[in-house]
DNA sequence: CTATGCTCTTGACATACGTCAAACCTGATC
DNA sequence: GATCAGGTTTGACGTATGTCAAGAGCATAG
């Protein structure tokens, strides 16, 4: 599943992959302080995946759909430290690590996509800090919806319209705004003409709109 | 420089380490767009690192010591995706990653080592994300506090003074807050009488009470 | 030693977002 | 089809942090 690789790398990961599991909405896949044994490619369905402080603050640290992995959290001490959790009925292939690494060292191509892979969380990682740090509410979810919907067209979903699998209070977590914050600026979107909203039916009017918010223009 | 390998191991790291490369401070190592061809590893000296959004803000990402890794935000793209920028004279060993690459094909416990730390790398990140997201200024600086102190003691400096090598502005960028922010809540944990700060020169005074900051007791 | 320029501190004030609370929707359950 | 619970919206109000501005402390260069 996962994307951009040829086909006879796509042979080798099959060889990887253990076993299929299913994950029925709202339970977990795998949990913080778990033993960490695989790596998880998702085949369908949605994930959320979130860590808690000692005094049982949480933030979700990212959203998942089909064709990424999950568990890379859990390599370092070989314990998972996030929870993730199905937002809707899901299927992963489950991989585990040690034939990751054992095939890796034969095989260049999976060695370097791995690579590619941890890099690329890490990376994409830095963005959420940018917008945790130095975003306001409007720019933070104008963010998050344009980066949604590109994921959705790139598996060959609408450019304009998604279902959101998540709660406000989880779009809220993982934007660092609370709930009430997340709705109003929704609001603020669909008066504006930018948006429709209708709970969690959303359709994109004006995608160039949510660009500039996001990047103020130039002062050209 | 890694720590926590063996005597066998540093020895094949040494393989990896092409040539020294010494960066004055305020210069960079990398620069975000530049071609990415190796990791450093930290010898001596201080690093920030940062990412800008296209409208001009910037982000600090993290800071790094002594032992520390650059460069995995690489990995991905081929290409530098932020600016590594030194904040005080440093010198790092560089290591060409295709030779990392080759040499974790052979070598199972670099392979392993390499994993981790980009599995480190991930983790930390997700810790800065609950930092950013669900955080207020008061307990993002004790964090902050607490995490320097906490490696610079490893590297065997004390556990209760440090020499922050970093301006206010730089420290507000990576909590999320502005620079004003962060020199006020320095002078009201001075007032408090946690910490003693003239300029940079930082002594904590009640670790404790710092850590409490952080983690507000359990209501037993 | 003096000048220059950062960095840092502190105050007064502004505001974006959080908090609390009520009411509304929608889908599930009996 | 009525009831119920979880999710959502909206309003009124509070506050932590941002903004703007002035001045003080230190370091570097001449």
């Amino acid at each position: 599943m996962p994307i951009g690789l040829s086909t006879d790398e796509l042979e080798r990961i099959d060889e990887i992959v253990a076993s299929r599991r299913t994950v029925k909405r709202g339970s977990t896949l795998f949990r913080n302080g778990e033993k960490f044994s695989s790596l998880y490619a998702i085949r369908t369905g949605f994930f959320k995946t979130c860590v808690a402080s000692e005094d049982g603050r949480d933030q979700v640290t990212g959203f998942q759909m089909a064709g990424e992995i999950i568990g890379l959290d859990g390599i370092v001490n070989d314990r998972h430290t996030c929870d993730a959790v199905a937002l809707e009925d899901a299927e992963v292939c489950v991989m585990p690590f040690e034939r990751i690494e054992e095939l890796s060292r034969e095989v260049t191509s999976l060695q370097r996509h791995m690579h590619k892979i941890m890099s690329r969380e890490i990376v994409r990682e830095h963005g959420v800090m940018l917008l945790l740090g130095s975003m306001r509410a409007e720019e933070r979810l104008a963010t998050f919806l344009l980066n949604l919907v590109q994921r959705l067209h790139a598996r060959g979903f609408s450019q304009s319209e998604l279902i959101l699998r998540m709660t406000r209070e989880e779009i809220g977590s993982y934007l660092g705004l609370k709930l009430e914050t997340v709705s109003r600026t929704f609001s603020k979107f669909a008066e504006d003409g930018i948006v429709e909203v209708k709970q969690r039916h959303v359709r994109i009017l004006k995608t160039e709109v949510l660009k500039e918010i996001v990047n103020p223009k130039a002062c050209t």
